[in-house]
DNA sequence: CTGATATATACGCTGTAGAGAATATTTTTA
DNA sequence: TAAAAATATTCTCTACAGCGTATATATCAG
């Protein structure tokens, strides 16, 4: 599944879809990335001020990657500018 | 063109290269951000710190989106995982 | 080579993430 | 709906990003 995410809380968003996927809980996602439950929190919920450090550590342990692109790519489908 | 990033290091080469291509200088792109230029040098040079607000702006300006994906897509071809 | 332009670093200051450790809430499930 | 599990929030503390400002270093053009 390919998540479109341009703001931090689109970010927090979609690692929280896909650590469900994963049936972890914040605090077994904390557990592996040496973060708190509160920090997967934060995250999740896309606070803004959060750490490139810790947006990476997470997606490592979801087994994430990011695709840098250009905007624009306007949607395969229309439904994905919304 | 789609840059692979999975750590703040690639991350920082990606908006590096696109504003290059953008022929913007670190400068003139912290004018676009209201942030200063000694903060994109940081950002470029993959310091793990940086703030997801930070790369946010920075995207904005430069016109990029990311997409989350499954690691494991493995590169279309072999190069990308280099 | 030299001046111009671009990028990297430094200092002091303010703001806030993330830590440990709890606790308050919300959501799930028996 | 009660107990359990998950998530959100709070407290104090330390670390450090990003700010303004300035300068040092690279890089590039003439």
């Amino acid at each position: 599944m390919e998540q479109i995410a341009r703001t931090s809380k689109q970010i927090g968003a979609a690692l929280r879809r896909r650590r469900r996927s994963a049936s972890l809980s914040q605090s077994e996602l904390g557990a592996k990335t040496n973060l708190r439950q509160a920090t997967i929190s934060a995250l999740e919920n896309g606070q803004p001020g959060t750490k490139l450090r810790t947006l990476v550590d997470v997606m490592v342990a979801l087994d994430l990657e990011m695709v840098v692109r250009d905007r624009s790519k306007a949607g395969e489908t229309i439904e994905n500018m919304f």
